[in-house]
DNA sequence: GTGAAAGCGCTAACAC
DNA sequence: GTGTTAGCGCTTTCAC
């Protein structure tokens, strides 16, 4: 019972190789009726590609882009390495990935950036935005022949073949859900600070944070989203006149970056212990913070997988083969003390 | 910039292939001195070997075999379906699995089973146990050069090449931090019940869930531990007692199967809502009261990942070639209404 | 439209 | 000990 090859389908097909290759990977120039009979020989003998021996006569390499944001986030910083690890990896497989840092805040330079990837790359994985342009150069980049997926952000309408990321109205239910748990039936003032309105995630995970906390704990009472601009001092702020406007705040949910800012606002009042604060992204900083109790729980997506499902998928894209859809899905990942990595 | 195949490693250490390839493949037969210059070639050309190349040249299939616990629990149920789907993704890939179900909770049968391998696979994964017979079966197959990683369960001091599942010791405290946030500061009784206390994992998730009770909610006493035996009619029969015995009962913790049991109890004395009910194991029926609310919290661990991560490893170790520890670590998953997929 | 044939980079017989 | 050589299963010119 040796695997059945090319040559079987072509033998049983009564053609050559060639010809069979066509059918095969969709390629022009084989009349209908041939390719009906080479599609029958290929059900009948159950006939799976050898992705290895495709890989290796191809020679070619996939030339995969990785476009993510500039500037200093820590998550997007773990990110940007674990594409860095990734590309180390696959480079023995024939695939070599690029990473290109665009502010992605600003819709056309995001899309310009997309623009100048036509005819250079195979593949593009960007930190995308919910913007016309932006949408319009990943289409055109689509239409083109390339493939996009997006990651960590989406570009919903366009025509991407995946988004990989978490469901962010969902990871602000899950804050919701443990900051309304953890405060203990304590009645008072919950606090939510984001980057930017502006982020469709950041929109996403608020919407998901309020609907719970209003449905399920009537006892809490939230305060006006305040802008933080993913930006520590500024974060530091809006925290500290939250609690000095709010003696009665019990919980914080950040739903961008800048916990830092939160940390220190909460330990300069002394209010680390009492007030129940849910963050987003596992860092060096945040893991110290959930460890010694200042963060209560870190809503967390894992840059790693990230990084290796977007490679995995274009892969998979290029060169049309099946994929595991529950490997691929990034879970919304809660840590407590106990459990983080 | 063509990539460096092995012709070039032959060439410039004034070798042939097969001497490259022996050296690269550490077979017999080569000189000393002569190893040594083709390894300097290898390091000067950063030479790395195309493992689509060797697999489709080698031919051999890797015969890798699962030995999974008979018997009727969702979750080992759910590891043997994963283990199916994993097997036929890499059956392209000239890698065929094979299943065995034995019965794991007695040490001398499993070890006979393992014994049975012998010389029939390349690599083995299993769910193992820490039994004397055990890990001499292990050590045994190791001897004669098959690649063993255990699963779900370890065989601590075994020759296993590596142990895929999760650190009990902290699924336990997680399960209790989790409890212990949830009573949100009601004082009153908790019970714990396992499995089996000859099992490692339960035994481990065990102390590790007292540990943290003990030393960070002093308000709750924990009540002694009883055996489920994983069985549903008997842990609802455990359940009803603890729920009986202990009007001021605040939680529940099932170390092991058998939520079933639990679930019926919590309704049937219309407890449901106020005792807190931390599970193991994701399965149809714990998500599903989950949502409803009964179970508050679900600790997981992937068994789809556990299945690819056993493939992967077997895999890298038989073809020599490096893996990524952070995709391999299996997480403690914590399931909340909100985030469960 | 279709086929023949030359590799891709490696492994494994088999010579020497 | 070391080298030669014939593939592994596929893609890709280049003929016809």
């Amino acid at each position: 019972m040796a695997r059945t090859t090319l040559q079987d389908v072509a033998r049983t097909a009564g053609v050559s190789l060639a010809t069979v290759d066509r059918v095969l990977n969709r390629r022009p120039g084989v009349h209908a009726e041939t390719a009906e009979r080479v599609q029958q020989a290929i059900t009948q003998l159950k006939y799976r590609p050898d992705r290895f021996a495709a890989r290796l006569a191809r020679g070619r390499e996939h030339r995969f882009q990785f476009l993510l944001p500039t500037g200093s986030n820590a998550f997007m910083e773990a990110l940007a390495e674990r594409v860095r690890v990734t590309a180390e990896y696959v480079a023995d497989e024939r695939v070599r990935i690029g990473v290109t840092h665009v502010d992605v805040f600003d819709g056309d330079v995001l899309a310009a950036a997309l623009d100048r990837l036509q005819g250079e790359v195979d593949g593009v994985a960007v930190v995308a935005l919910d913007h016309p342009s932006v949408r319009e150069a990943i289409d055109e980049l689509v239409a083109t022949g390339v493939t996009v997926v997006t990651l960590v952000s989406d570009a919903p309408r366009s025509r991407r073949a995946h988004y990989i990321g978490i469901d962010n109205a969902a990871g602000g239910r899950t804050a919701a859900s443990l900051l309304g748990r953890f405060v203990a039936g304590r009645p008072g003032k919950v606090g939510l600070i984001a980057g930017s309105m502006a982020l469709r995630d950041h929109i996403e995970r608020q919407i998901g944070f309020e609907q719970v906390i209003a449905r399920d704990f009537p006892s809490l009472t939230l305060l006006p989203v305040r802008e933080g601009r993913d930006d520590d001092d500024r974060v530091e702020g809006l925290a500290s006149a939250l609690l000095r406007e709010n003696p009665d705040l019990v919980g914080i949910y950040n739903v961008g970056a800048g916990n830092g800012g939160i940390v220190a606002a909460l330990e300069q009042n002394g209010r680390a212990r009492d007030v129940v604060f849910i963050a987003h992204e596992l860092t060096p900083f945040s893991r110290r913070h959930l460890i010694r109790g200042t963060i209560d729980a870190i809503i967390n997506q894992d840059p790693g997988h990230e990084a290796r499902s977007a490679t995995r998928l274009l892969i998979a894209e290029r060169e049309n083969t099946p994929y595991d859809a529950g490997q691929e899905r990034i879970r919304i990942d809660i840590f407590i003390r106990d459990n983080v990595p």
